[in-house]
Order: C-alpha cells, then sequence, then structure tokens
DNA sequence: GCCGTTTTCGGCCCGACTGTTTTCAGTCG
C-alpha cells in the first residue's frame, strides 16, 4: 500500500461520509489528508516506521492508526463498515454536475438509486420530481448532466491516468531483467481519457512470467483481468486497466510504435512500408531484400528509414500524417523545452499553496526566464481573491522576491474575474498598473450562449486584458464547457490582438488541440500557462506542450516560447491598437 | 477529523445562485 493508494482510500471515505452526511470538517480532515498523502515525497511506511505520523501537518492520532491499519494489514476496518452502511457505486453519482452528497443520498434513501444509469432511469421514468427538495427542473437539469457525462466521458481524464501508469513503468523499470520500459498507447499519445494505459517492457523472453507476475501483485492493482505468455491486463484500484506487454528488445521501438498506436496510423505505416519494399511488424521491420530485420536504435530511425519525418505521438492519426510526414510538411511541434516562462501562477495570496518567492525559486529551477503571479481578483471570494489595495501590497513583494532572484523575471499580474455581466472584477485605472492581466469565467457557468459569447466579448475589448485563460470553462469528466461560441471568441481576440491560453492542468486541457488549431489558423497567438497552486503543479506545462502539439502549433504560434523583449513587444501593439 | 497566543472545547474559507421552499437547503467555485 503506497502513498496515493492511502490517498485514494481516505477520498473514497470522505465522499462516503458526505453521502452520509457527516460532520463537513471531518471530511475536510479526509481530504486534506489525501491531498498531504498524494504529493508527500517520502513514503508514508518511513514516517510510520519512525514513529512521527503525527508530525505530518492534519495528521492526528485517529488518520495516523487508520494509516497504520493500511500499511499493516492492506485492509482499513472503518472504510468495510462505511461501504456496507452507503454503496461505494453511489460516488460516481457525485460527478453529475448540480449533484451533491444531499441529493445521492435522498434519491438513493428513496428510490434505491445506486449507479449512473439507474439514476437516468429514475430521471427518464419521472421518479425524481416527487422526491423532498427536487422538482421538474432538478430532474431535467440531472437528465441533461448525464447526458452530457455520457459523451463526454470514456475512461479516466489523461492526468490521473498518466501518474499511475508512469510511476507503475518506472517501478517495472528497475527490475533487472528489463532492459527498457515505455508507457506507450493513449497515455502516450496524450489523449484527454484514458480506456487503458499501455506499458511496454523489453526483456530477455526467459524471464517473462517474472516480470508479468511481479507486475500483477503491485501496488494499485485490484484484479488481474487476464494473462499470456508476454503479456498480462490488471485493473486497478482506481478503475483503470492497465496491460503490460513483454517483448524482446530487438522488437523494442517497432513494438513502441505499434502499441502507441492508434491502429490507423500503424496500418498506414505498414502501408506505406510495404510500398517501399519492406515488411514493418510489431517484431521488426524487414527488407524484402534481404529478409533479415533491421537493427533499430530508436522509434525515430524508424521513421527516417521509412523516409519520413518523425510524427510525435501527439500527432499520430492516419494516413494524412503519414502524407505530411513524407512530404516533410508536418509541423515543427514544440518541446516542453523551447517554453521559457510560465504567465498563469497562484500564490497563497489568494488560493495557491506557496509564497511567491518558493514559486519563483521553483520556476527558476526549471531554468524559465520570467513569470507572471496572476492571483484571483476580489470577488472570488473562496479563494481570497485581492482587492486593489491587496494587489499594490503584493506588487511590493513580488519587487523584494526580484531582488532575491535576479535572474528571474517576475510580472506583477491578475486573474481577474470577467463577471455575469461581462465588466471585469477590478477598475481599468488598477488593471493599467499591471505588468500582465488575464481574464476569466469563474462564476455564472449557466448563462446561455449568447449571453456568455459577449460577455467574454467584451472582456477582450477592454485594453488592459491581455489573456484570455481557459477559454471554454471544461473540467474534464467532471463539469462540461459553458456555452460559448468559441468561434467567435476567436475571431475577437484576433481583432483586439489577444492572446488565447492553453491551459495545462490536466483537469482542464483548455483550450483543446481542436480549438488551439482553429486559433492558430486565424493567426491569433497562444500561450501555454499552468495555472499552477502550487511549485509541484509548474510540471504539468508538459500537458499543455501536448495539446499544442496535437494542434500543430509551432514556436511562432505559442508567446511563452519567446523572449521577454519580443513579448513586451507584442503586448505594446495590442494597446495600441 | 485536526488544532491550539481561542489550549482540551469550539472553530475550522465564504458568498452567490438556483430551485425549491414559503423562508431556505443544496451546490458550486
Amino acid at each position: 500500500m503506497n502513498n496515493l493508494e492511502i490517498s485514494w482510500i481516505f477520498l473514497e471515505i470522505a465522499d462516503l461520509l458526505e453521502i452520509k452526511g457527516d460532520n463537513p470538517f471531518k471530511i475536510r480532515s479526509y481530504q486534506q489528508a489525501a491531498r498531504l498523502l498524494a504529493e508527500l515525497d517520502e513514503d508514508i511506511s518511513v514516517y510510520w516506521a519512525n514513529g512521527c505520523l503525527t508530525e505530518l501537518p492534519g495528521i492526528g492520532p485517529a488518520l495516523a492508526s487508520k494509516i497504520e491499519e493500511l500499511l499493516d494489514t492492506g485492509q482499513l476496518s472503518y472504510l468495510n463498515e462505511l461501504r456496507r452502511e452507503v454503496p461505494a457505486q453511489l460516488r460516481q453519482l457525485l460527478a453529475v454536475p448540480g449533484i451533491g452528497p444531499k441529493t445521492v443520498h435522498t434519491i438513493y434513501k428513496h428510490l434505491g438509486v445506486i449507479t449512473l444509469k439507474e439514476l437516468k432511469a429514475a430521471a427518464c421514468a419521472q421518479q425524481l420530481r416527487d422526491l423532498p427538495g427536487l422538482g421538474t427542473k432538478s430532474e431535467l437539469a440531472i437528465k441533461h448532466a448525464i447526458d452530457l457525462l455520457d459523451s463526454d466521458r470514456q475512461g479516466l481524464p489523461l492526468g490521473e491516468a498518466a501518474t499511475v501508469a508512469y510511476e507503475l513503468a518506472e517501478a517495472i523499470g528497475q527490475l533487472p531483467s528489463v532492459v527498457r520500459i515505455a508507457v506507450a498507447g493513449e497515455v502516450r499519445r496524450r489523449e484527454e481519457f484514458v480506456q487503458e494505459a499501455l506499458l511496454l517492457a523489453a526483456a530477455n523472453l526467459n524471464n517473462v512470467s517474472d516480470i508479468l507476475t511481479t507486475f500483477s501483485s503491485a501496488p494499485y492493482v485490484r484484479k488481474i483481468i487476464s494473462m499470456e505468455k508476454n503479456k498480462v491486463t490488471v485493473l486497478l484500484g482506481i478503475g483503470l486497466h492497465v496491460q503490460l506487454v513483454v517483448v524482446d528488445p530487438s522488437a523494442f521501438h517497432t513494438s513502441l510504435c505499434y502499441f502507441t498506436g492508434p491502429l490507423a496510423h500503424w496500418e498506414n505505416l505498414s502501408l506505406w512500408a510495404k510500398q517501399r519494399g519492406f515488411e514493418l511488424t510489431a517484431s521488426g521491420l524487414f527488407s524484402y531484400n534481404c529478409g533479415q530485420p533491421l537493427t533499430l536504435q530508436s522509434e525515430e530511425e524508424l521513421y527516417h528509414r521509412l523516409g519520413l519525418m518523425f510524427i510525435v505521438p501527439e500527432l499520430r492519426s492516419g494516413r494524412e500524417d503519414v502524407l505530411a510526414a513524407a512530404n516533410g510538411t508536418l509541423p515543427q511541434v514544440i518541446t516542453p523545452e523551447q517554453i521559457r516562462g510560465d504567465l498563469h501562477l497562484h500564490t497563497n495570496w489568494s488560493d495557491g499553496r506557496e509564497s511567491i518567492a518558493s514559486l519563483a525559486k521553483a520556476a527558476a529551477q526549471r531554468g524559465y526566464e520570467y513569470i507572471a503571479i496572476t492571483d484571483h481578483s476580489q470577488s472570488l471570494k473562496i479563494a481570497h481573491g485581492l482587492d486593489a489595495a491587496r494587489l499594490i501590497a503584493q506588487a511590493q513583494e513580488i519587487r523584494a522576491v526580484r531582488e532575491q532572484i535576479p535572474d528571474l523575471l517576475i510580472l506583477s499580474g491578475v486573474e481577474v474575474d470577467i463577471l455575469p455581466n461581462g465588466q471585469l472584477d477590478l477598475p481599468n485605472d488598477v488593471l493599467s498598473q499591471l505588468d500582465l492581466v488575464i481574464a476569466s469565467v469563474h462564476s455564472g457557468f449557466k448563462q446561455d450562449q449568447e449571453t456568455m459569447t459577449q460577455r467574454i466579448v467584451a472582456a477582450l475589448r477592454n485594453p488592459y486584458v491581455d489573456i484570455l485563460a481557459h477559454p471554454s470553462g471544461r473540467l474534464l469528466g467532471r463539469r462540461p464547457a459553458y456555452q460559448v461560441d468559441l468561434d467567435m471568441v476567436i475571431n475577437e481576440a484576433k481583432l483586439q490582438g489577444k492572446i488565447l491560453e492553453i491551459n495545462s492542468s490536466p483537469e482542464r486541457l483548455d483550450l483543446n488541440a481542436k480549438w488551439a488549431a482553429k486559433a492558430k489558423n486565424l493567426g491569433v497567438k497562444l500561450v501555454i500557462n499552468t495555472d499552477a497552486h502550487d511549485a509541484r503543479r509548474l510540471a504539468d506545462i508538459e500537458y499543455g506542450v501536448s495539446v499544442a502539439r496535437r494542434a500543430g502549433l509551432e514556436i511562432g504560434d505559442v508567446i511563452n516560447t519567446w523572449p521577454m523583449t519580443k513579448l513586451k513587444e507584442l503586448r505594446k501593439k495590442a494597446c495600441d491598437a
């Protein structure tokens, strides 16, 4: 049982307690402990062994004893009791926007509904409208929300799947018999949702059964779905299927390409190879002339041998990508190393969790040239949004930190709320004093498309706004995008010379690749930001870069691959316009 | 559940919106 697994268990307890209607502060304790565990660098068993579990902030005697029981027995009697009281499957109902714990409780108590499917059936049968506290409007809203979830949700959001996939890969990679390990499939292609994570290991095939057995008993694994001679599929506690395939080292690079997929890409690649006198299979690239497999040093070499530019996984689709690789017309996609700074960051001045200084140091360590501190504005009460006076005070602190870290340019910015009427949450005379203004929507998500679009367009017309953050407002698997005409938004951004954000948080990935590509085609510039609320999340930039790659963005399209001098010119041009 | 210059009990992040009430509970960010 490792940190993340215990973290998931605490999250389950928190959900079940919520549905039960338990003390909200007790629930928060479990949630905070879950977060602590998920982010703890050291293995929790080390704290246990040293008898210092309760020295961790938020871990008291009750939580410590639960952690002990989990580490000791792999079980938790308290959770088992809770599950008897509250079916764990009810948790999935919490994912429906508009349904909270109380409503789940009501629906379960009166109708015995447990699954999403049953909930939808109950809504269709008009059984929800008669429940206490619910009516026809709620019933319709719930039905609508489930429909949106149905069409949106196919698997686990990328961020959750990738975290576990890479951790499992690292563990397998440490086995002495494993020569190479890679994450392939949907995770490698950075699909927004992952149905099955795929790990590929290269090893001497005499050792396969040991590797498969070790993997099957790894942390996270709940049960083995299938086991064959060189592969095993398991189901993780988090609900994700993971397949591990072991191949001979000589077949690693072709197998990696095959298992990265998608199938249409592989088929077109094989066809292309055949037309050029090769046979391409997962086990190797063969020349018809000699019949021997060619020795490949990398997946890149496979593409080059076929006379193609290397196609990054994010761009692999079917026929067009192979043709573009042949014609040399693939975009020169950007890499995480080309990102020079992060322009959307939160600190403990609002709802971030670190000081300006510690975030700035972490950014400097990543080699960034610049960052922008962009905390929330005043109306976002829960996030302790900043009013004008606190922004001025924050600017002072930023100036002080600049002196400590002279190599990093720290911009004084804000993420100002676009209020439901299209006004910004801070007056222009305040915005005009800042180095960077990000605008975004955090309220009134249910406005109709016309109202929402005009609201955002109004914000883009404000001369002091530089960037529109997370333009669609979606949260993957949790909240659909609000109703907005993004074509109009992109057009307005073009007109006003404003920058659209690709929000890298794996919960958002917003804009997505489709809209980012549309923006690029209209000549609108984009920025890849993390929206990080602590230093650890600066690493999320990689997800945003993947969105940009899938969209075919190049250096010229993404402003935070530019040096600051060029950025300033862009800003000046927009202000003069 | 945790925590403590409020120290063994009482506080713990807050306000708007919505749909359901007929004065407010539930949800959300």
